[in-house]
DNA sequence: TGATTTAGTTAGCATAGCTAACTATATTCC
DNA sequence: GGAATATAGTTAGCTATGCTAACTAAATCA
């Protein structure tokens, strides 16, 4: 692949994997992608809404920190969400902060475009032997150690 | 559309592998994306840019089925590449066919503004044992072949 | 109480995705 | 040869997502 001469930390080997995780990134989500449409609803805001299926009621900062995006972002994503019926704004005691919480129809909603959106990636691996996936179980972990590290 | 289903869906393990290799490869973008900010070049055109780079020249048409796009998606790409003098339209005989190729400028641009994208990247994976690394070298190769099974 | 901090929103800008409709060139077919 | 069709790109216009800056409202601190 690309001979990019490092002359940093990292050495070319380490470099070449983080190259190669980082391309398989791209193209994985952009195969991906068209699944999405299906749904009628944009990835961001299915990524914001598996977050409070999955991960519970939050203020929107929290949200915004979980997505990685800014808080004007993520206030715009939820009130499409809220415009869509798949999540509810409550308050809270504190004045300032707001209780985001998914719909039971959100949740449904979630549920289908979540099978949608991963069933062609789980048919492929499907096709693999039992060892690959296994092996790509784990590395999953490992992948999202990294990531938290980042 | 796609009615494959040979034997049996995806069982509920391969479909939680599925989804948590989807989900790592959404955080790992959004990760590296601030890094993106620093060339003053968005991820689109660095991906496209990259396929004129490593790939060598081609067509708008055969530039947008490698990066997954439309060709109305692919001309703004493009147009906003060649604004920034990275990429040069020329003709060719076919005359509505236009060849794209990488400027030197480019290349030089897109070398660093990759390097500097998967630094942070590498940076982690330097930190960790070289048996991880070697296993995410491993997954690097899985995840590939799962792509162009896609 | 008044100043500061914190949470969220609004406004405005840019990138990037799409479809529909258009132009220009090539090819096909009578 | 010339009309009809097919192909390659572009333009226009919509939506979704990112950002920063600037604002409002509420809580906290001095």
């Amino acid at each position: 692949m690309t001979d990019v001469k490092s002359k940093r930390l990292a050495g070319p080997a380490v470099f070449q994997t983080a190259d190669r995780l980082h391309s398989a990134a791209i193209h994985l989500l952009r195969r991906l992608r068209w699944r999405d449409r299906e749904s009628g609803i944009g990835p961001a805001q299915l990524s914001a809404l598996s977050v409070l299926v999955f991960g519970g009621p939050r203020s929107l900062g929290e949200l915004a920190d979980a997505e990685q995006v800014r808080p004007p972002t993520m206030s715009r994503i939820v009130t499409s969400l809220e415009r869509a019926g798949l999540v509810r704004r409550s308050a809270t005691e504190d004045g300032r902060r707001v209780r985001l919480e998914a719909t039971a129809r959100g949740t449904r909603i979630l549920q289908e475009g979540r099978l949608r959106r991963v069933e062609s990636l789980a048919q492929v691996l499907s096709s693999l032997p039992e060892e690959d996936r296994q092996r790509l179980a784990e590395l999953a972990d490992l992948l999202e150690l990294v990531i938290r590290g980042l």
